[in-house]
DNA sequence: ATAGAATCTATAGTAACTATAGAGTCAATA
DNA sequence: TATTGACTCTATAGTTACTATAGATTCTAT
């Protein structure tokens, strides 16, 4: 299939897909004659590890990490483990960062009833000590 | 002072400040003989409010709005009101997927004991499902 | 033969910074 | 007085993960 196919199949955006070819997460695909790239269900199914790793927020480096990795099928698996435990790291980081602006934002939201003016708005007041 | 005493003191660094100044974010500041910034309190003020709102995670953009809002302090605060409120709406927004992807990393995290070779990895069959 | 759709490459734009190069300024020392 | 070193200046490029555009080709259908 051509990249337009592709790219409905895979609910990935045309330049995205040309965009991770560039990157190294997908294998260059074969050409047409006229220089088309043509994918099959194999590229459909790496697209879709890429597709999966990034719906975890995994960079495009880490997955191309991974992408290494599941190529030496026979090492240990002790560096994935590692790569998404630190992931999870990051994202347990991230929630106590959005829990604590979260609190800020909905005491803020309390400190200005409705129609004050700006003058005399606590949101303000707040932003501004 | 010049630029590098404002930085320690608002705990900026000398490029986010320079650049805050091109976007608008910070009035111009006055300039010594041999063009050094020249900054005041009240400069010190402005960049405060805006490291507060950034710490909040409003954009830059919306900062800038916001900056507009306090000079015009007659007027009615709902717009803050929105933009406040809009920010919140985001938050929440990205703890729910944060949330998700959490709970899917953890799964993952436990699919694979610890020590498999990767082919045997139950992470790498879930990336790969 | 030709119109229109799809594709190609190369390049620039996005957000919010960070980092660098190369030049100029200033205060203190030899 | 000359010079060293710290500080500052502007302009530009790099970061991440895309998205958007321009201008040229290729293909398909009438």
């Amino acid at each position: 299939m051509k990249i337009g196919e592709f790219s409905k199949k895979s609910g990935c955006s045309i330049q995205t897909i040309r965009y991770y070819e560039r990157e190294g997460l997908l294998l260059n695909p074969n050409r047409s004659e006229g220089n088309f790239r043509l994918y099959d269900s194999k590229a459909l199914k790496q697209l879709e590890f890429v597709k999966h790793c990034r719906s975890l927020d995994i960079s495009l480096n880490d997955i191309k990490r991974l992408i290494e990795l599941k190529n030496t099928p026979e090492e240990s698996c002790s560096s994935v483990n590692a790569l998404i435990d630190q992931q999870l790291a990051l994202v347990n980081k991230r929630m106590k960062e959005l829990r604590a602006l979260k609190a800020e934002l909905q005491q803020m939201a309390s400190a200005c009833g409705s129609d004050n003016t700006i003058e005399a708005c606590g949101i303000i007041k707040t932003l501004d000590s």
